[in-house]
DNA sequence: GACTATAGCAACCGACCGTTCGGACGCTAA
DNA sequence: TTAGCGTCCGAACGGTCGGTTGCTATAGTC
């Protein structure tokens, strides 16, 4: 009950050390965090902060986990009450859009930063990485499905193939803001999206 | 003329330098590629190495430049002869494509790669590679706006907007290709491009 | 043949990396 | 009072980083 009760006694230091990672990790990469720069913003040593992970691989693991809860309450939990099938793909794409506009991760999307990191490697990262991307894509695929079971989409679209241009959009939309700081972008997304989703005989085979 | 002459003194030294490090920053970044691995896998000493280029960031923009003689050779050269406008715009997208098909770049795209990799900093390699972006897109702007003017495309069509489109579904290409090994991806993007760049209305704003 | 420029080498520098270790501190339960 | 536990620290480890220095060997030029 002291006075100097600092917000790392009150949140546990290992969560105050996980957040302020993801947001060193979105900017300079998962491999450019560094134990020692961590200590040192946070005013500890480096063997307090491993200790709370093992190792530095452990530590990343950890951080993908804290990101991916970050995007699930961004990006899915405002959307799990709207209804399955087209509403909800619309919905989504408009959290998945919003999320990249208000810059929730300073260094843009943190898991198309972290696959380009981890792509080429092997290893426990680079496979969480890659679960991550295959969770998200069968959450799309599966109310791709719905709205065209629902006939919210021609029969005719290929729910794969319209996951894979919807994905390709969000991808251009974070590297415009990234690299170029172009926030055109945004509007660029969402007229596509829309077009995507509204009558779009071009999704058809 | 001695019989141990290498074909590093036949090309120059140099040279084999940068194709060596092309094909590792490719995978590994080009933060990742490190003067030291450089030069233990060409038998050189570090200072024999770091003496073409005086520094690491010098190496970094040198790199950069022969990635982008690559990418002009397979992408762009092909190309140049193809009637400007629609023809040549098509030709451009199958060229990209194929590009990433065959993997010419073991680690996929080099400047997706790059761009992720120096997005969140500051200096002389971040220009070099947002300005590569910026080349590439006019020349894609340009085909785009002959293709509208000369009645290939309607008259709607936003080019901005479809280069955006674009640029994601080769991103989206990418990404397939590298973190899932993928290769229906490849599938995807042909039959994407080709239902932008056909009848699209879906581009009308 | 002497002079100069270049290429490359071995050795080394300070900085930082991830990791390990022994120990100090405060809390809780016996 | 004492024992034990979790948390964190400071110091140090071996290793790698980019970069520097001084040297040698070679090639070309006067």
């Amino acid at each position: 009950m002291s006075p100097r009760r600092s917000v790392a006694e009150a949140l546990g230091t290992r969560s105050t050390i996980l957040d302020r990672s993801v947001g060193i990790a979105s900017v300079e990469g998962l491999e450019g965090l560094t134990i020692g720069r961590l200590a040192t913003e946070l005013g500890m040593s480096k063997s307090g902060v491993l200790g709370h992970f093992g190792s530095k691989e452990a530590l990343q693991l950890a951080v993908l986990d804290r990101a991916g809860e970050v995007f699930r309450a961004e990006v899915w939990e405002p959307v799990v009450r709207i209804e399955p099938g087209m509403p909800r793909l619309r919905a989504l794409c408009e959290a998945w859009i919003s999320y990249l506009e208000r810059g929730v991760f300073p260094g843009g999307c943190f898991f198309v930063a972290a696959a380009h990191e981890f792509d080429g490697r092997a290893g426990a990262v680079r496979d969480a990485v890659e679960a991550r991307f295959d969770t998200w894509r069968a959450r799309l695929l599966k109310e791709t499905r719905r709205a065209v079971a629902a006939g919210d989409l021609p029969g005719g679209v290929d729910a794969e193939q319209l996951v894979f241009e919807l994905h390709g959009l969000v991808m251009s939309l974070n590297h415009t803001l990234q690299l170029h700081g172009d926030r055109q972008a945004v509007t660029w997304a969402r007229r596509a999206v829309r077009a995507r989703l509204g009558i779009s005989p071009a999704a058809i085979s």
